[in-house]
DNA sequence: CAGCTATGTAAGATGTTGCTTACGCAGGTG
DNA sequence: CACCTGCGTAAGCAACATCTTACATAGCTG
């Protein structure tokens, strides 16, 4: 769980994981994506990918090929969904209830006008 | 997007979340939460929260009452919705061209089993 | 107004991250 | 076997994150 979320917290291992997303690219294609930073610096996020189960690696002669691996994301899933769902609840019982003022719900309404 | 990762990946950010995910608590209740560090880090997580948009602070005479944001999260749900739909995608492209081996499709199914 | 409470901010110590260059090693190729 | 290619690892360094203690500020309360 922890690992996941920082390992996601970085753009860079975030564009390798789109990369590795559909195709299984070897680690020096990848690298060559990053035309910015050296070879081992993408090997080490590489790494941090790995052990945070985001990407499977399968050796393939002299090549390491790393794919998206979709489990990987399931507690950060879950963290998401947790939220999303104790949140219905929340509202539910607070509505019954009825413990906040009108105008603290309205405003809780309004400030939701992207997605909610 | 980049923010909102970083502020998840603390553990203790994470469960101040949780925390203010059903109530609305003042700063200095959120930290009698959390014994083991003083009230200044967690005056600090909570504006890490705030930075990202993950909480909202409603001033309430001496206090500041935080409450969790539910669209903070939604950069953060858009980017686990593309990993998911490009990855339904993928299958379907992959699964129509034959393209890979069927042990790999095995291997990939089977690895599934947390939750797929 | 004096003083108390609740809270944020500043400054600094310490651990962690993310890069670099240099090196090691496995695996294919002549 | 000698050698080249592809990749990971080690060491070192600059930047950043996360604590701490000390201080500043806003708002009640007598």
């Amino acid at each position: 769980m922890d690992g996941t979320l920082r390992a996601l917290a970085d753009p860079t291992r975030r564009a390798i994981l789109r990369l590795v997303h559909d195709d299984e690219l070897a680690a020096g294609e990848i690298a060559r994506h990053f035309p910015a930073m050296s070879r081992p610096a993408v090997s080490q996020h590489l790494r941090v990918l790995a052990d945070a189960g985001l990407v499977v690696i399968r050796p393939a002669g002299n090549l390491r090929l790393y794919r998206w691996r979709p489990e990987g994301l399931s507690d950060v899933t879950a963290f998401l969904a947790q939220m999303w769902s104790g949140r219905l609840a929340a509202l539910k019982t607070a509505a019954e209830r009825e413990e906040w003022p009108a105008r603290e719900r309205a405003k809780l309404r309004g400030s939701g006008e992207a997605r909610d």
